[in-house]
DNA sequence: GATGAATGAGTGTTCATTCAT
DNA sequence: CATGAATGAACACTCATTCAT
């Protein structure tokens, strides 16, 4: 078996293993039985437990941030654009519970090693909205412009609001990615304020979503504890 | 020394590693010594890692929110409700950098057993958000009513997007707690739409608050690794 | 209260632990609160774990062959005081349970120090055998003596054999300290040669014993665990 | 090295420590180091403290009853197969008397999870001897039968004195396993009123037995405090 | 290329023992 | 006389990591 295929078996096993237990509590032993390979074949490849957890957050960080770029739809105006984006995030997430435990969970808590890999990907998505919410002022024609300071903590509140969307509607069961991407553009676009008097977003018109993105999320099975 | 002030010295020194290393990396050894006090003397008084980390949980949930339950303003409307229990969520979190940690990040990614006592203290913090949401709706004779599962999505995103700008003000020098709950108050009560129109939402008069709110937020010095 | 009745509480509580969990398993923590005193107080009258466990030894080691030096009916003929001997043991270990495991199993497990202990007392015993066997031997006119060797040995299976039964007669429900010495008498004054032949072994008449004899034995309530 | 042996080369080590230090006392670093391997090794194959004793047990289990089978003469009346298997028996203990302090008195002392698996072995002796007795009487016509719970106290008084004089015989210097046997014979087939008259026991004719059994007994050198 | 065999270093936890009061 | 407070030393157990084959 080529070598490039056997390290994405483990890449994916120890996604699971660190996506369930943490970093700390993951183990070795468990990653490559998972795996179904043996523990020095895990090390030949992948050299420790640190470079192994990087090496998952990177191709995970990568998967996610092409996840939501190939998803927006390019022409919209920036909040068609938004809404796009979110619903790719939402459904990536969704599918890859694991994964994102991993980026949103794990990689956060055990050293700046590890928290920078996420910051790289996640100030790439806070760029991204950056831009949408700037040049939604531009088409509003807004006069002055919104400050620099306060844009960057609008676009950290919409992705905030964003991670911990991600995270309810993993732990909740019934909510899709559909509906996650709507409440969220209804409380960020329209605000509370607009909400109350009856003046909710609603999204743009836009083609058909691909078949899978309204199917049951995917929910990888628990692995046994013993 | 009596037992009930030792106790408090082992649960800021629990905080305090726990905050920083994570539930598995810290090691009792750390904060026994944090603590100035012999290891067995900590399981003599709290039993367990276990039990020793549920006890952090415990009081700091309930310092946080006693603390944003003290500093909601009454007799206000709902958005200055709000608005004073943001920027008490934002003072406490931004002095407890560690508890917060504790609180946000550690606490859910070990086991549900902790995950439990953190979902207590968070849906009590929504179900606060909830009502404030209901009611500004009454206050403005919205007709037909916002559906209630719509409101839970609402209130999860609005504190969702809370807890990340915690998080964002931790880590970003010179954002005070003010600034976050202005920047959420925005984003949240008015959206994006209108703050693209230059309607922006503004605070409520209200009398000045304490001193101690503006002053630069304490930053517990980094333990020494090695 | 005085001092001497503490301490044979502590040493009634000792030996119901060391008799249930053994000489290390044992906790000075669980022997000071079944008590009813606080640790030192033990340590104060008792010094160590190793001092306690030698007393409570050298207490039950006299308790058991003075019961059973007062249960030898003197005037008989050597069949009978060993018969009335072996009755005085059999009821002492049946109503002496935990003292019984900690002379006969705890203290011969750890360490020639305690070892030596109970040596003492078993010598003492196998002396008395000793000499029964000799008496017999002179009441018999046997002529040669049985060589001294000889004799040792038969003491020592005759003592070894009823420790045994005195185990067998704790272990099994509906064995009572006559059952055992008859039954031991009969394997060893008769033989099982004899036995085959039908003629075993019958008691000399004597008066009735004291009323607890036959009274069921008594069962010292477990120790909770946990 | 392969498992097996190594394997083989820790129930080794942990007998001896075991036999001499006593379950709770044994330490697996002690056992480690004298089986020359690291603790963790330990612990690969064997699983637990638990874990090793219980396999200590069952080997040792093992190797005594068929030490004892394999040396009762087929053929023999009662009496001889009896002396020929108490021989043996005498044999095995006097050359593994840790195997023997194992059995007889640590695996007793902690906790039924123990006691059962000596429980097991010992039960099979009693009922070898149970069938001699029984085999006994029917030889000699006995009528009536001896009661089966008078016999069931024969039996066991009769391994109970084999279990004592094992240990008195490891415990004293000079007395070889035939003179154990001898001894146990005459007390227990002759029996002492016998005895007394000058009607002693006497072996069967028999073949010369192997040329260890007379070899001095093996006696492993203690352990090294310190 | 792949693995069975092996370990150094560290973890949580317990316990006999001692003071200051 | 009696105890609440405190600890040094040890133990069972685990894990990331490395060779020889």
């Amino acid at each position: 078996m080529p070598r490039a295929v056997r390290e994405q078996q483990m890449l994916d096993a120890a996604v699971r293993v660190f996506g369930q237990r943490g970093y700390m509590a993951a183990s070795m032993d468990e990653i490559a039985e998972l795996a179904g390979v043996s523990k020095p074949l895990v090390y030949l490849y992948l050299n420790s437990k640190d470079d192994l957890f990087t090496a998952c957050i990177r191709r995970e960080a990568r998967a996610l941030t092409e996840a939501v770029r190939a998803g927006v739809l390019p022409g919209l105006a920036p909040d068609g654009q938004l809404w796009s984006g979110l619903r790719a995030f939402f459904t990536h997430t969704a599918r890859n519970p694991d994964a994102w435990r991993v980026l949103h969970l794990h990689a956060r808590t055990h050293g700046e090693r590890f928290a920078v890999e996420v910051a790289a990907m996640r100030a790439e998505i806070v760029a991204f909205v950056t831009q949408l919410i700037a040049a939604a002022a531009r088409d509003a024609h807004r006069d002055p412009h919104l400050p620099a300071g306060e844009v960057a903590g609008l676009a950290e509140a919409l992705v905030g609001a964003a991670e911990s969307l991600a995270d309810w509607a993993g732990a909740t069961d019934g909510v899709t990615a559909k509906q996650a991407a709507a409440t969220l553009m209804n409380f960020a676009w329209a605000g509370l304020g607009d909400l109350m008097t009856g003046r909710p977003w609603s999204p743009p018109e836009e083609p058909e979503p691909g078949p899978g993105e309204a199917a049951p999320v995917a929910q990888a099975a628990p692995i046994q504890t013993g």
